[in-house]
DNA sequence: AGTGACCTTGACCAATTGGTCAAAAACTAG
DNA sequence: CTAGTTTTTGACCAATTGGTCAAGGTCACT
């Protein structure tokens, strides 16, 4: 017993510890880039010295695909929760807002995921082939059987897979660009109720069969 | 005339270097980022040594300026484009389909200027706040008169906007994403077709009028 | 051929940075 | 308290890299 609590007191403390550093290099990462990034910063933002870094992680690169295993997590969940026995337009509506919810509680992990994807995914092209794309191959079949029982528009579910992607996070990557175009007037809450607003009218609408 | 010619002759040369090496920085900095681009390899894609390119810039900003620079004004060009005295949903058409071409052509610009934003647009959030954003305001003002006069749906200007922007970039962007999920199958011209063909019968849908 | 302006680069420098190491500090068990 | 284990860090190192500099090359014109 004596064992096993000290056995679980030192994970925690180990735990806690690399969380602490995961959580500084999420922040350092999503900011500047993994070559834009320094271990002296990272250590700086978790309150410890380099060494100590790189006594919990071997390198540089261990940390950022520690951070960046987390995030893909994160980033699949929404998608996962698309339900195959739901009504499909009031499914597609909770897919955007949980995308979107995502975008505005988590921007540090959007941004670092775009950061990955635009510098060609050299660390999860394989997770992108591999997990992402079977999930996506099985939502649009479900997409597809949807359409097929005449309860959505006949369109091609993967472009609207991406367009509600690129949408949602839009509103996280590009948010320098998006607050500068709004003016400072507009806030975080307001920003977000209008995209919201927007996908559920304009793309929904697109959605909804003809009948 | 032959100090005329003389002087013409030296600018031609200084001006073909000088696009040599944005060429090759256009191409490093879209592929690494600013940080992680060095001056070496982009002499290197210049085919000239790095001494020289500080001949010719004084320092790696100032490359990267001179890039972003050039990208961010073709970048505009389609929504300048964007004709008040047009059909609305035409125009909405032609937009997309001038976005969806630079993403495909210019896919390089697209990623640099990405990237530039991520990182918090340090270089040139002037610009968003400044041109940006006064072309973006009355380009709202030109749809809200189509809004008025009954020919669009009544939708935030802005937001579809940025919806727009959103997905026909992503097509670039994300492209390292979007192959992964589409499979080796899809080519560039497909991916393009099928995009476009999406945002005319979802978006254009749901911007039609009611009648 | 000579001259002066422009162009090009090898060699070099200082700063940064990923990572090492040995020693000290903190903690645990007996 | 002691011995052993884990954690922490100051000092250091080697590699990279942005930028400098002096020397030599090229070119247009006389």
């Amino acid at each position: 017993m004596a064992r096993a609590a000290e056995t679980r007191r030192r994970t925690r403390s180990q735990e806690e510890k690399e969380s602490r550093i995961l959580a500084s290099a999420l922040d350092v990462f999503a900011r500047n880039g993994f070559a834009g990034t320094t271990l002296d910063e990272i250590a700086a933002g978790a309150g410890m010295s380099k060494p100590n870094l790189i006594y919990y992680f071997a390198s540089k690169e261990e940390i950022y695909r520690a951070v960046l295993g987390r995030t893909l997590e994160t980033w699949l969940e929404p998608l996962i929760a698309l339900d195959p026995a739901g009504e499909p337009l009031a499914e597609i509506r909770a897919y955007i807002h949980r995308k979107l919810e995502m975008s505005r509680d988590r921007p540090q992990e959007s941004r670092l995921f775009a950061g990955e994807i635009l510098a060609g995914a050299p660390l999860i092209r394989d997770a992108l082939e591999g997990d992402l794309k079977a999930l996506v191959d099985q939502k649009v079949a479900v997409i597809r059987q949807w359409i097929a029982s005449g309860r959505l528009a006949p369109h091609d579910p993967y472009h609207l897979i991406f367009a509600l992607w690129a949408t949602t996070q839009h509103y996280a990557d590009f948010d320098t660009q998006v607050r500068a175009v709004l003016g400072g007037e507009t806030d975080e809450a307001t920003r977000y109720a209008g995209a919201e607003r927007f996908m559920e009218e304009v793309i929904l609408r697109g959605l909804r069969p003809d009948q």
